[in-house]
DNA sequence: GAACCCATGTAAGTTGTTACATGATTGA
DNA sequence: TCAATCATGTAACAACTTACATGGGTTC
């Protein structure tokens, strides 16, 4: 049901097209809830069929149909509703911790290269949040530099503080799971070096 | 596609029921890999169609029917190759953070019961992941047990090791989130101190 | 005999992925 | 004119959840 919501949030900032949407949740939107196209159109008529938003048909150029979506005053409501629900935390399902404790069934090598792996996925994402985290902390963010214009002044603190922790939240994940993947390195060269015989 | 490749590898340290597997996704295992029985018993079928497993069919007491599935030579060959491949990782998609980048919407005293129930959240997962690392730690863990059970000595090492850091992993990811949340708590009463004129 | 655990199974619905299918606009 | 980008849509499939439906075994 999230995806949903995450839509009527980006489009409680401003309005969009599917084909926007679809790009902003794989790439800056994405960093927080990732989603396909063959899934956000769809949504998107559902929500429209639901009235918590409108579609507005325009056409870029001479020819080019596009319809912008806009939230509705009862999608806002919708929206709000899910802000002060409880939070619903997805099940548990850890593909590389899973994969760890059956790894005793391969070799060594196996192991050094799943754990390299993980290393660099997450060492990819964690430059990809601290460059947003840098974004945000020079005012550079778009799509912070939009939200803030929906609000006074006073406000600012709170819309910046929140966006800044999210991504922090990522930031220390990422930093987190890098940080685990080189001390299980350093750990799988110590047994590897202790069962050579100790040789060098 | 990795329930099946969960199950496989619980079932290279032992047969199972069905019945007993749910029950396992459901709590220790569940740890990392979680899974309702709705999903199990027929993915249990399709392992067995594809011969990656067997069902022994044995009765409890006198009319009580049960099927103990056993991993087959081609399971484990299945389980080894997916030990090696690539590991994929699932797209992003975290509720909280999400939340909390539209949460500026909301109240301050909404924010602060987000956050309150993230924090309690990930901490009672963090209670878990400790008795369980504690269990691993004093060879009491049922699982290990069994699982060391396969191996020779020289190899409990390995074993060990692997469980723990996955154990070690989910630790400091529930960590992280706890702290995460008390900072963002003392943030959020910082500002709301501030905008209240700094009453006391 | 009541409560709880062991054990199986399926069907409907939701969510998400992948691939197919089409066409206009912009800029080099 | 070629490539990239803007724009829409759908259909098949895979993964997962929820609810229904049944019944034996064990223990108090």
């Amino acid at each position: 049901m999230s995806l949903r919501f995450a839509l009527l949030g980006f489009l409680s900032t401003e309005p969009a097209t599917g084909y926007t949407l679809a790009k902003e949740f794989g790439e800056s939107m994405g960093w927080f809830w990732s989603a396909l196209r063959g899934q956000i159109h769809p949504e998107l008529r559902r929500l429209e069929a639901d009235g918590l938003i409108v579609g507005r048909e325009t056409t870029k150029g001479e020819r080019m149909r596009k319809v912008v979506y806009e939230i509705t005053g009862k999608g806002l409501a919708e929206l709000h509703a899910w802000l002060v629900a409880d939070t619903d935390y997805p099940p548990i399902r850890d593909v590389m911790r899973t994969k760890a404790i059956f790894l005793d069934a391969a070799s060594p090598e196996v192991i050094e290269r799943q754990l390299c792996r993980h290393r660099q996925h997450h060492d990819v994402l964690l430059k990809g949040y601290r460059e947003q985290l840098a974004a945000v902390n020079d005012g550079t963010q778009p799509r912070l530099v939009k939200r803030l214009a929906l609000y006074p002044l006073e406000q600012h603190e709170l819309v910046i503080g929140l966006k800044r922790l999210a991504l922090e939240a990522m930031v220390e994940r990422a930093e987190t799971e890098v940080a685990w993947a080189d001390r299980a390195l350093a750990w799988l060269h110590e047994i590897s070096d202790a069962s050579t015989g100790g040789h060098r």
